[in-house]
DNA sequence: CTGTTAGCGCCTTCAG
DNA sequence: CTGAAGGCGCTAACAG
């Protein structure tokens, strides 16, 4: 690898006048930049973005840390960061914690030390230990999706309680009158808003929010799996469920199935997240989408200009509506439901 | 953010001790690594790793580019990808060059800068440029999915003439004579091997694989769809269609559905690629399955290994089998057709 | 218009 | 067992 040096060397001029070339700053006469120019294309060098970035103190780089890759709902995000990022010449480093708290702290701890310019995070649990790690450095954080309980900071994510509200208004319209909800785990604030938007819409329409109907889990096929298993056990039976992501609501189908029961002539379901366009050989779910893309595009543009010094001095807070799509999943209850 | 330096003047000691005491390199008297880490925890001290990179020449940074993250084909590679960096303790900048030449270049040029220490690359277009590029300065390169015809490089991916061949064999089997087959773009050589294997099954079984039968277009739903019904305006139209990846399928799918052909009553489908299980309520395709999470994770072993000055000279081809799943998506033929 | 000096934060070398 | 000097590649500040 050439360096700075080995150019001045071979264009019989200083380091600095180099520097100058590459980075279009100061003047230099034309011959110079010519030769100059000639010795670069000679070595095929290029700049050493390290020196610069001890130099300036910033490495024109991000990351990313979700807690699950595989999850079209962050894919979704991580492209729109990703894009976004890249349009405005910075790099995204991604990270996956897989729920784990651990793995976020550490994840953070390796950030640091490469002096990311900021962080997009989308927080395993609820604790406030990475992000106080980052705000003691002063590296600007933006959380994605969830909120930290009594930690403030900038955030992006979509309206979960109201989603949820939504949904389960919709249920309830159908004619439904014990609806079970389905959630992630309950130190996750998106499993908790969307359990209590659930509630705000059973007690408004008069029904009793029984903590029988509330089940917590993993966001995962499995987690909707056991929990519809549980669910259905439920005496009498729930005439519908609300699951709180798209990997729940699929574990909950295979276990509707598994019981014999037929979707939406036994049982309806409707569902946070729906299954990406792009996998959908016959759309079925009654969902509120999230805006995942944008939410990634908006959340990267608040964390640079956070990282220009623009922006207010308090916490932002940015609440995007889900949109609705009313699909095959749901229906009215069994006739002896009703 | 304090420095070593920062650390060595609380401690009263020199900034190499501290270094000493971070790096468990020689000898330090008990209580002056006592003193020292007390100062590191009082400050927070955090080391720069940039700094340590600058002089060491690595990063224990890699970058994977791929042509599309929301693919979840891609997606299970980028995982597998993350996993395996991670527990080897480096972290990974992900890229996306939506199949553009000119984006992959540009992003190879940036990661050059950014000195990491090996690439992983899905190559957007069949071009030598980018990987020619990153050879020169001798950073390793592990090819992912696709190569690059005529320049020999470290790769990983999955036998994509052989499945194509095993899935098109099926469908001889079921009793269709003419299977048109809706590949990807000529120019990418995953598209060109599973046109290869249709083409092989064909000719062994002493059909003819007619050029009316062979489309090409993009790896997209919209591809998929605008293949398909350039397929079903053939004459005869075919009673089969082997699509070369999972949103080709889907696209197809939309395509029969609006034609008003039932499948597979009326015509079949086989795939490249599943539709995920996580995302999948009813399997449907008969598909070869790529085993994408050990390709991220094999690549970036190979990769690793190369950092470390280990494996042969010469380049390393991996190439893994795919898995074969037959569903509804395939039956015989129509009665008229046999 | 161009060059010199100094330093970003860290670690290797070589003395003490 | 500990410290001082020097350099990784780059550029800001200050000459000339």
């Amino acid at each position: 690898m050439s360096t700075i040096a080995d150019v001045a060397r071979r264009a019989g001029v200083s380091k600095m006048t180099v520097s100058r070339v590459i980075n279009n700053s100061g003047y230099i006469s034309p011959d110079t930049r010519e030769r100059v120019e000639q010795a670069i294309a000679e070595l095929g060098y290029i700049p050493n973005a390290l020196a610069r970035s001890l130099r300036f103190k910033q490495t024109q780089t991000i990351a990313l840390i979700v807690t699950d890759i595989t999850n079209p709902f962050f894919t979704t995000i991580a492209r729109g960061v990703e894009d976004t990022a890249s349009e405005h010449g910075f790099s995204v480093i991604f990270c996956n914690t897989d729920e784990s708290r651990e793995e976020e702290q550490e994840y953070v701890r390796v950030l640091i030390q490469k002096q990311i310019d900021g962080l997009l995070l989308v927080p395993a649990r609820s604790t406030p230990d990475s992000i106080a790690l980052l705000q003691d450095k002063t590296i600007p954080v933006v959380l994605l999706d969830r909120t930290i309980p009594g930690r403030p900071a900038d955030t992006v994510r979509c309206d979960s309680e109201l989603g949820a509200y939504h949904l389960v208004r919709h249920l309830i319209e159908l004619g439904h009158r014990r609806i079970a909800v389905l959630s992630g785990p309950d130190e996750v604030t998106t499993a908790t808003d969307r359990v209590a938007g659930w509630r705000r819409a059973l007690l408004e329409a008069g029904l009793p929010a029984l903590d029988d109907l509330v089940h917590y889990g993993a966001f995962s096929v499995d987690g909707g799996y056991q929990m519809a298993r549980q669910a259905l056990a439920g005496k009498p039976r729930p005439t519908a469920l609300f699951t709180a992501n798209n990997f729940i609501a699929v574990g909950a189908m295979h276990a509707l199935r598994e019981a014999g029961l037929r979707v939406p002539e036994d049982i309806s379901l409707v569902t946070f997240d729906d299954l990406p366009p792009t996998m959908a050989i016959d759309p079925f779910f009654t969902a509120a989408m999230q805006p995942a893309y944008e939410m990634g595009q908006q959340a990267t543009l608040l964390l640079l200009n956070r990282l220009e010094g623009k922006g207010p001095e308090t916490t932002q807070e940015l609440i995007l509506p889900p949109q609705f799509v009313y699909r095959r999943s749901s229906g009215p209850p069994p006739p002896e439901d009703r």
